[in-house]
DNA sequence: TTTAGCACTTAAAACTTATGAGTGCTAATC
DNA sequence: GATTAGCACTCATAAGTTTTAAGTGCTAAA
């Protein structure tokens, strides 16, 4: 379909574009890579590539810039990824050796290593709960009302959280309440845990059955909740696209819309995704290009996201890089409990 | 020092760049507000309020703006705090009224109020940990060396950390430890302890010295910390003088400087302050206005930030009637383990 | 098929000229 | 003496104009 010199060019012309944000003309097309021909047949090609949707054209007078079509074409056929630097390297060895004590820590250490390195903006969750089993669920009684619930999964994901008892209970009964719970939660896969299981446990203790009924309903909010973390978010300010207001703007509002980006997150394809501008199904993102990345071993999904002129090759590289890390340190099906299985 | 219509002139001007966000000129001020003298007996007024220093000129034809000096005494002696709006008041009152589990909750129910009802960005941090009491210390082996170290003080404020044991220990063991922990703990103000308490307490038990001192360590971290919580970020959005690309950076970026924001929470200073653009000691908040208020019953203090072109009557009716509700709501020395005393 | 040559296009930059909001001063008025 | 009408002056902003330069597309020659 694109003969070598096309793609030749194409690739050159998007290169260019992402390192420089500027529109490639024909003659500095020429005069920086070694194409071997005049301007003026680039310029014929340009214009052919243009007719055939891989290249955009600001206004008459200015150079050519990639399409949405002309990036696709980059990234899935002419794009190639680059050893890292060593420095890099360094880096995301010391990153991902930080002391991790719960499986979720993972993904934030990798989250926190792509944004720094890629100067992108990233977010990532953890393991997705619906494959999780669940290993303990541990009652523990704080003053006379208040208690704290703790879920772990056999991945090594410890869930926390607080709630007020509507009436004073005493210890004898946490523990009770706690046995019952643990008898029937434990090794059920989180998926299967539904409404109606629930209700069979809190059948079975009828004088408790309101606080028992609060306790499972909090448990079902811990393991189906899966907290975003953000890094880099003030990114944006270094790529020179989000000098406009506008698009600053619109960018930010994105980052908080939680909800959004959780749903952008939960794709169901492959394991390293990219969304190139409108290919986005959600406006909000259409004028952004993002990828997806789900870690080995399900620890988890991290999202980097930037301007559609993003360094994809960067990014992939990267993303290669850690991948291959996660799945030698991390190989042998999780992370368990603070450590490898 | 200044005569009445200096007052009427400097307070209107004020009032008017607030809400307009315009350098306000003469003919306008007679035109708009009922002052009862021409455009010419207003300038000459305003010449003179510019050489005592409270307005600033942008230029020659431009009008009057208030200096750091103007704002100063406007909020020193000239505003006038105004009851808030029916509708706000049953905002925060609703806020405030959702079930609080922890103490550290009530100021982020607070923080959220006064960034939906003011428009500017709001950070928060609980109660100050100095003066907490330990009421308990719960330690919870999760699987056979993941270790979640609760600590409860007094105030009712909670804080949960998952460590790693260095080696695997029964649940007898950390019972032991808990026992210890707790006998030395209990009924201790955090200030007090210090490295020799726990060095004597480690001394009591040699077997399991070092993960002791691990859990005590990481006890002291966690009494320490003091989380910033921050709403309304992307408020700043709604301030005309944001759209300036270079100061939505810089205040976004101390946004990020937590380390900061929670060195400048912490001051010693009266109930409520309010400190004026270069009146701020940190010079990345030198173009921003940043006013701080400490809840009652040591809740918690705020920080409410914005251009120095804030609507500080606004900002300071919201914390006057917040403050009012919190005094009723916890009077008698605050909120323990999810109920009043 | 490639390319030199050239007329054409156009955004951005550099000037230029209004426009108008606002000032400060002076002299007249209350 | 305080106030104000009147007016020349200032200057940022907006609007309009010209210049510049980068880049194109087409034609005809190589």
């Amino acid at each position: 379909m694109l003969n070598d010199r096309k793609k030749k060019i194409l690739q050159t012309i998007v290169e260019d574009y992402i390192e420089n944000s500027q529109p490639v003309g024909s003659k500095k097309l020429v005069e920086c890579y070694d194409l071997g021909v005049s301007p003026a047949t680039i310029r014929n090609e340009m214009a052919e590539l243009e007719e055939m949707g891989y290249l955009d054209k600001p206004h008459t007078s200015a150079g050519r810039v990639p399409s949405t079509l002309g990036y696709r074409v980059y990234v899935d056929s002419l794009m190639q990824t680059n050893d890292l630097k060593e420095e890099e390297v360094l880096f995301i060895k010391k990153t991902l050796e930080n002391e991790i004590i719960e499986v979720n820590e993972i993904v934030k250490n990798i989250g926190k290593a792509v944004s720094d390195i890629t100067d992108y903006t990233v977010f990532s969750t953890g393991p997705d709960v619906t494959d999780a089993v669940i290993e303990d669920v541990k009652l523990i009684l704080l003053g006379s009302n208040m208690l704290l619930i703790v879920v772990l999964t056999k991945e090594g994901s410890v869930k926390e959280t607080v709630i007020n008892l509507s009436k004073t209970v005493t210890e004898e009964v946490i523990q009770k309440l706690n046995e019952i719970i643990r008898i029937k939660l434990k090794d059920e896969y989180v998926k299967n845990i539904k409404i109606d299981v629930l209700k069979y446990i809190s059948n079975e203790l009828s004088v408790y059955v309101d606080i028992l009924f609060s306790i499972l309903n909090e448990i079902m909010k811990l393991i189906n909740e899966n907290d975003i973390t953000l890094d880099g978010r003030n990114n944006i300010f270094k790529h020179p696209e989000f000098k406009k207001y506008d698009l600053a703007k619109s960018f930010l509002d994105v980052l908080e819309a939680k909800q959004l980006i959780k749903e952008v997150l939960q794709v169901e394809d492959k394991d390293v995704n990219i969304y190139i501008g409108d290919e986005n199904e959600h406006s909000e993102f259409k004028d952004f290009s993002l990828i997806t990345f789900k870690c080995p071993e399900n620890l988890g999904i991290v999202g980097i996201i930037g301007p559609t002129r993003m360094d994809y090759a960067k990014v992939l590289s990267v993303i290669k890089y850690i991948n291959q890390i996660l799945k030698n340190k991390y190989k042998k099906g999780g992370y368990v409990n603070g450590e490898k299985e």
